[in-house]
DNA sequence: TTGTAAGCGTTATCAT
DNA sequence: ATGATAACGCTTACAA
């Protein structure tokens, strides 16, 4: 006999398995013989302790048995949290974020949390697009990675109320929580390994202007220079942290004065240079000692294997998961700036100069 | 004077922001003096059709005033699809995974979905908790790249309804569709470039047993060589596709009899193939002639840069991602088990044999 | 300690 | 073409 579907027919008081789908709190209340809202109780570890003993232990075995699985739509719909956190990152493909990322979720995970990933491509527009979407679903937290420059992402994250910590690079003015390197302290480390090889003539590849890591790096060098009574022997910026940016950059380089060694913002920079001085017959190490940062993966298997300077991705990810978290919990909480100390590790792209000037 | 919070006040019926978070479909009813659930059909492009040209009009209006965003949770809890897609590989630090992941995400982004990445670690286990995660958050698919072997994964999958697509790998009597390598056909391009070199010793270094593709290669390989006519000159499997894998399995080679060139099983396998050789002081190239597979990235910049297969990582997520949603939208159509047709890259790390045989 | 009932924000079915 | 209403599965303030 067919029924009228949409109000759904209690059926008999009797346990009885769902009839189709999965099986809901309603069905496992029934099994076990309570009413529903004890089930939530008792299935919730949070609440858990409101409900007896005997009753729980009725109620899991019901729930095992009919193979109940949490609704997260449901229960966050009701709760307005949705246990999942976003994560943006420019590009996952840039081998310094699949670490940071890998190191959130897992502890993402064990804390209960799923995590949305997602690629800005440095645009401004789409990583608008992608917090909005992620707000759609209602992420509790959002963890940003190298924010582009002119960003509306932290207004934004204010706008929707969703905490919001930045990884990476900070933002100018902006509040947020941030965990980043000290990269002023990293490239001192930098300068003063070839200082200390005996180079004099020291230049630098700088990264992007505007963007935060290339400011304290910028700033970093010059001040261990003058900490080491030397004048930088070149300056040039790069377009962006690229391959090919690197190239550009270190042309301009090769055009100016004389230098024999080169502190470059970061590895994937170093890769366009270890390019043109292929290309002028020159050979990193033996004609010019050159540094990186970050100690992205394989830098040590490149010839010859890049001096540079390893930043803690993987503590990077924990921490600022931990730092969302926290807020999360705690919403009044201050915010942290939390900056993690790199260490130099020396390989052989550096040696002390051919001749002293 | 406080008010009981549950029964939510109605108000005036005047058109008012909502008292607190974000705008409903209630309050953009209100607003445009229309019942909800014409804001729904009106607001919901693929219901649109249903109301006047007008009303749309004043509904996205009032929804714009309001700032309006469709609540994901509220919709998917009434129409049982997220319009979320999960992700799980093994270890997202592995650089051939973030390429695949990267295309598949973009593809997803571009058609309104959110992407859920976890990592398995290969821990069967494990895999199974994020799975059922997975469900609970309703996602609408799940991509799963290099499934572990004994896992519950496909299973899993149907026992909750999930429509899922293989990726990389394929798994012994698995009916889910696939997108994976023709990885018979990409170790034979490797086995052909060493013949055409000169070489008649040639070895292989297999991939983990029970591993599709290292089956897969493994028999492309025995396949490519007789029809060159030729013996396999030694074969060792690796226990896993690791760098430590690499070096274990090469020392157990150079214990054997010998041989001109080796067929690598991946890339990865390679690098620790190239910590035995230097160790050795032997030089791949030189002294060995060695091929990888996968063209991971900076596979060109090591030392010396390696000749390999390269795999069409983007197509691979890309096409994944398309065959899962083809599979939403249409679960009874035939699974697809798409095989991506590799290329051969020639780098520095072959060349002929020194001496003929 | 447990039951009652309302409500989270949508969508879908029915009636108009 | 639009309105009324129930339902999605869960949580929680309140009553008992």
């Amino acid at each position: 006999m067919p029924q009228r579907r949409l109000p759904r027919d209690p059926g008999p008081p009797a346990a009885s398995a769902p009839s189709c789908g999965r099986a809901t709190i309603a069905d496992v209340a029934r099994a076990a013989g309570v009413h529903a809202s004890t089930v939530s109780r008792a299935l919730n570890p949070a609440t858990r302790g409101m409900v007896t003993e005997a009753v729980v232990e009725r109620v899991a075995q019901a729930a095992a048995a009919l193979g109940w699985r949490p609704s997260a739509l449901a229960a966050g719909l009701r709760t307005r949290r949705s246990r999942t956190i976003g994560i943006l990152v420019p590009d996952l493909v840039n081998p310094i974020f699949p670490p940071i990322v890998r190191a959130a979720e897992t502890l993402l995970a064990a804390q209960g949390y799923a995590t949305l990933v997602a690629n800005t491509d440095n645009d401004p527009a789409r990583e608008e697009m992608l917090i909005s979407r992620m707000a759609e679903h209602l992420v509790d937290g959002l963890m940003m990675a190298s924010a582009a420059e002119g960003t509306h992402a932290i207004e934004l994250c204010a706008r929707f109320g969703i905490p919001a910590v930045l990884i990476n690079r900070r933002l100018p003015g902006a509040s947020t929580s941030a965990v980043t390197n000290d990269d002023r302290h990293g490239i001192g480390l930098a300068v003063a390994h070839l200082v200390g090889l005996g180079h004099r003539r020291i230049a630098h590849l700088a990264g992007p202007p505007g963007v935060s890591t290339a400011i304290d790096r910028r700033e970093g060098f010059l001040e261990a220079l003058r900490a080491a009574g030397l004048e930088p022997a070149a300056m040039v910026d790069a377009a962006g942290y690229t391959r090919a940016a690197g190239q550009a950059a270190m042309r301009a380089l090769l055009a100016g004065p004389g230098f024999t060694a080169l502190v470059v913002a970061n590895d994937m920079l170093c890769l366009g240079v270890y390019d043109v001085l292929q290309g002028s017959g020159l050979r990193a190490g033996a004609d010019l000692s050159v540094t990186g940062f970050n100690d992205m993966p394989f830098v040590d298997l490149i010839d010859p294997p890049l001096t540079t300077i390893r930043i803690q991705h993987a503590a990077m990810g924990r921490e600022a998961a931990e730092a969302l978290l926290a807020e999360i919990a705690e919403p009044a909480a201050p915010r942290r700036d939390t900056r993690l100390v790199p260490e130099l590790v020396i390989r052989a792209s550096t040696r002390a100069p051919k001749q002293d000037h």
